[in-house]
DNA sequence: CAGTGAGCGAGCTTCCGCTTGACTT
């Protein structure tokens, strides 16, 4: 054992570093960086275009700790092994740590650093990416650094133009300024919306002890004969509801029409479905978020422990694969417990079809199969559960549903039903859904029926729905804006800023958003639009390819957003918030009127004659109960942070507090 | 967690993406 070779394997989560030093033996040492090392100046821009886009790194301050472990890690070792993500950012880990250990006082031999990835943590996968041992892409990193660079130079030249023509403290980015914008943009489409009534005809039988309906589909009179199938209505005509405009016109429609229908045509399809891919990032936040109606935030929280419990893969990930190993585990599970009809039959693998995937991890599954999370707290079984399922269910059969559509005629309309059947629940059985669709009974054509009823239904045409969790997080991801690990933040920011508020699980635009954006899109266009990062992703392609010099890209992108800055901040007007009015009289100077504005801590109530009156007042928003020390209202507040507490409407006089509703 | 806006012109705010922690007051 004298020569054994002492190696270093540096990763980036600590969890990671935990599971794989178990498999590895004592030969091996495993540090984690814990994320990004080096980075660019908190307190100024350190990127200099003048100088050729030359960049200042420097040791992110909580990490000086970290920097040293792996400094002395590295002297012990005789190999340093590189096996950060195998993704953008992860390759521009291992090229900071590798400069930081050639850099070093005592620096390290060059030739002992190499280059390693693996997807899988188990010993042979290490060892098979043992034999791969490369080199730093320095393609790749030069893409990551045009993506930090360009990052910066926007949101550091960005942000004090809105200091100058806003308020101070503002913020503005490539990510956070769209995801504005897409709200305040939804909202103008809600403002302008005007809702219509309209009228939908149902018909309703009976059979036995079932009841369903048909729809109208097609008004007039309809010719109906024994012998004569009606040519309309062969073929592969597809037909569309007819709806009333008029409450009158459908109520009189109704009255007249005769109670006799004769079946024109029934089909039968029989309609298979297959499970969903297993969940990324982003769609297990959205599903957390319809179905419990947690925020991106809580739902990584929970996540992050049930990584660190080890009963799950990665959480931040936007790769749909499963490793072979999970496929076989699932499926010989199912065919165990449900039997081998319930296992697909060929494996099923999923393609990811979201944009700018790097697909550095695997798809969010169960690490063992067999442990059904029976002992957890209540929310991470949730999380558990819904993930567990999600992937299990992948390697089921599909579903066989049976749709059935049946036509009806009435001698003065056409009229359709439509119904389900479950054939064979398939992976449903697994998941757990079932189908809510009526029940059809047997029919055939030329069979006659009476209707029970006939009713027009009134319906509302309604605006496009404000952005959720969910909603908006699916709308970043489809764009290719934001990464797993910043949707959660990116929508944090936004409402810390004030930018939006959530109403009910709903984002709605500030007023300070509203005149932020306006300004924004006044002036910065194009930076803040959609298609932006999605043709700076295409450029950094070409850079990764080693098809395009990272700096020309950035030299192409100042040149010609440098002079809208400098035009912005010498020309444009300072931008007016807009403010709500309350229809009161100022109790202080009895002239202005009382206005909401939106401040630091949320909205006040001020007076209009700012700054001439200085009156201000606390805006109550009722929390809905009493204060358990005083009995005053309890009122909702904002923290500096942006997290909501309850308080005393009496303050300063009582100075209850707290998180929660007591 | 108890304030807020404007401008004064001290010194400060700000980006995105990678990873957890120390907190539940």
């Amino acid at each position: 054992m004298a020569d054994m070779q002492k190696k270093l394997l540096v990763v980036e989560s600590p969890t990671k570093a935990r599971t794989i030093g178990k498999y590895l033996g004592s030969d091996y040492e495993v540090i984690a960086t814990v994320g990004h090392l080096r980075d660019l100046p908190k307190s100024k821009m350190g990127v200099d275009p003048e100088d050729n886009f030359r960049v200042d790194y420097e040791i992110s301050p909580d990490k000086k700790k970290v920097v040293k472990e792996l400094l002395e890690g590295a002297k012990r070792a005789d190999s340093i092994l590189l096996a950060t993500d195998p993704d953008r950012e992860g390759e521009a880990i291992s090229w900071h740590v590798k400069w930081l250990m050639e850099n070093d006082k005592k620096p390290v031999d060059s030739k002992k650093i190499s280059r390693i990835s693996f997807h899988e943590i188990t010993k042979e996968a290490v060892e098979e990416a043992l034999k791969k041992a490369g080199d730093v892409d320095l393609d790749l990193v030069d893409a990551q650094q045009a993506r930090r660079v360009l990052d910066r130079m926007v949101g550091y030249s960005l942000s004090p133009v809105l200091w100058r023509k806003v308020r101070r403290g503002l913020s503005a980015g490539r990510v956070q300024s769209v995801t504005v914008r897409l709200i305040v943009e939804r909202e103008k489409e809600i403002e302008k919306f005007k809702s219509e009534k309209f009228y939908r005809i149902f018909a309703e039988f009976k059979s036995g002890e079932n009841v369903f309906r048909a729809e109208l589909m097609k008004v007039g009179e309809q010719r109906v004969h024994k012998s004569q199938k009606l040519e309309l209505f062969d073929g592969n005509y597809t037909y569309s509801r007819t709806i009333f405009e008029d409450k009158k016109k459908a109520e009189d429609y109704v009255k007249t029409l005769s109670d006799q229908y004769l079946i024109d045509k029934v089909s039968g399809k029989e309609v298979h479905r297959t499970p969903l891919p297993p969940f990324t990032t982003s769609k297990l936040q959205q599903n957390a978020s319809r179905r419990m109606g947690w925020s991106g935030k809580q739902t990584m929280s929970v996540a992050q422990h049930l990584y660190e419990k080890g009963l799950i893969t990665y959480h931040r990930t936007d790769s749909v694969y499963l490793s072979d190993k999970a496929v076989n585990e699932f499926r010989s599970y199912i065919e165990k417990k449900f039997g081998a009809e319930y296992v697909v039959k060929t494996v099923r693998h999923y393609r990811n079809n979201s944009k700018n995937a790097q697909e550095a991890h695997e798809a969010i599954r169960p690490t063992s199969v067999s442990n059904l999370g029976e002992d957890l707290e209540a929310r991470e079984k949730k999380l558990y559960e819904m993930i567990w399922k999600r992937a299990v269910a992948t390697q089921a059969a599909a579903a066989i549903l049976k749709n059935t559509k049946v036509l009806m005629v009435n001698k003065d309309g056409l009229f359709e039903s439509s119904g389900v059947r479950m054939m064979f629940p398939g992976f449903l059985k697994i998941t757990g859904e079932t189908y809510e669709d009526q029940i059809l009974p047997e029919m055939k054509v030329g069979d006659k029926l009476k209707a029970k009823k006939t009713a027009a239904e009134e319906y509302e045409t309604s605006p496009p729905p404000r952005y959720t969790d969910a909603s908006l997080i699916s709308s970043l991801e489809k764009q290719g804006i934001g990464r797993p690990s910043t949707y959660a933040p990116i929508i944090s920011t936004i409402q810390i800023r004030q930018y939006v508020d959530k109403d009910e699980g709903k984002f709605k635009p500030t007023s300070l958003g509203v005149a932020v954006n306006q300004y924004l899109v006044t002036n910065f266009d194009d930076v803040l639009s959609l298609p932006f990062t999605a043709n700076m992703e295409e450029d950094l392609d070409k850079v990764a390819l080693g098809k395009l010099d990272w700096k020309k890209m950035m030299k192409d992108f100042w040149g010609i957003f440098e002079k809208k800055v400098v035009t912005a901040t010498k020309e444009s007007e300072r931008v007016k918030v807009e403010v709500e009015k309350l229809g009161k009289k100022c109790p202080d100077c009895k002239e202005g009127e009382l206005v909401i504005r939106v401040g630091r801590f949320g909205k006040f109530i001020s007076c209009s004659r700012f700054p001439d009156c200085k009156y201000t007042a606390q805006f109550k928003e009722l929390a809905g109960f009493k204060c358990p020390d005083c009995g005053g209202e309890a009122v909702v507040k904002k923290t500096k942070k942006g997290r909501k507490f309850y308080g005393c409407a009496n303050y300063p006089k009582c100075k209850w507090a707290g998180w929660k509703k007591p």
